[in-house]
DNA sequence: TAGGCCATCTGGTCCT
DNA sequence: AGGACCAGATGGCCTA
């Protein structure tokens, strides 16, 4: 495991300061990569349009921009909630030091593996009977048992804790060197 | 320097 | 029609 103590990025993108700011700065800027865009396709597929590209080709080329630069903003708006959700996903999954920062696809593994033990642990440690669950008809348990069973079979509960204990081991021995 | 990870842009498609 | 979602492309930063 990584640490990540990446600073700011330079980049060459229109960023929400950019965006609020004068438009003629955001219309250069927008004007500089769509050119440095057509060049990287150097005309490759002009085929296929669909009928929503053919109608926005009648719009001006103002109008497209702006479009764009709107949809551009919504794509990182929707990015950042994305962001914000794998944080909130690494808050929860214990043994994990903050500044030893998770890599998306670690989490995502990590997490999987952390549900599956924690399901394996409340199988193993009601043996499928949940007393707080019969109140409400008794589903809730059985459901659990079902599901963990069409997924995993039986007898794996050990299994998982110790490929879950392995991963959070590895993922702390990575991160420490 | 290569490779991993990431943010952003972009155009197509799906959904409301 | 317009926004959400998705995947590919691109380029920056970082580490081994």
């Amino acid at each position: 495991m990584k640490t990540k103590t990446k600073g700011k990025k330079q980049r060459l993108t229109v960023d929400k300061e950019a965006f609020s700011e004068e438009s003629t700065v955001r219309k250069k800027e927008l004007v500089k990569r769509l050119r440095c865009k057509e060049r990287r396709k150097g005309g490759s597929k002009e085929s296929s349009k669909s009928t929503a590209a053919r109608t926005k080709n009648a719009w001006s080329n103002k109008d497209r921009q702006l479009r764009r630069l709107e949809s551009n903003e919504r794509e990182r708006q929707r990015m950042h909630k994305l962001n914000n959700a794998f944080q909130a996903l690494r808050e929860v999954i214990p043994h994990v030091r903050a500044e030893n920062k998770l890599s998306k696809i670690e989490t995502l593994t990590l997490a999987k593996n952390y549900i599956k033990s924690l399901t394996s642990i409340i199988l193993n440690m009601s043996n499928g009977h949940f007393p707080a669950a019969e109140g409400m008809g008794g589903a809730s348990g059985s459901k659990l048992q079902q599901h963990y069973q069409q997924q995993h079979g039986d007898g794996k509960h050990e299994e998982h804790l110790k490929k879950y204990s392995t991963q959070i081991h590895s993922f702390t021995q990575n991160s420490c060197s």
